[in-house]
DNA sequence: TGCTTGACCGAGG
DNA sequence: CCCTCGGCCAAGC
């Protein structure tokens, strides 16, 4: 069992807190966690979230504003940013710009 | 208690 | 712009 302040905590707090319209990357939810070079693990995080979770792990995304996932998974991110209204190139590209969720 | 696994990142070529 | 490499470190086994 696992004391409730664990990386995987913070991180689901973090991304909890990303309004609806705007993305960020791995690496800012990393630093924002306290562990800046801890992005890898965010990804992590993300892909074993529990069933059922609604947290929006689709507003995360890489330092080039694309999507890092592949097939059908890329698909499903692009579906839920552009459901929300961020425009997102056929390749996965964001106007990181535009989106960009300043804290 | 190790050893492996990467939804990452920055520097280089 | 593309690709490779090394470092990173929480989680899963």
């Amino acid at each position: 069992m696992e004391h409730d302040n664990s990386f995987a905590v913070r991180v689901w707090q973090i991304v909890a807190a990303i309004p609806e319209g705007y993305v960020t990357t791995y690496g800012e939810v990393a630093q924002l966690a306290g562990s800046p070079r801890a992005a890898r693990q965010v990804g992590g995080v993300l892909k074993r979230l529990p069933e059922g979770s609604t947290l929006p792990w689709h507003r995360v995304v890489n330092r080039h504003g694309t999507i890092s996932l592949t097939g059908p998974d890329l698909q499903r991110q692009r579906q839920a940013l552009l459901a929300e209204g961020i425009q997102v190139s056929g390749k996965g590209l964001i106007d990181m710009q535009r989106y960009r969720w300043r804290y």
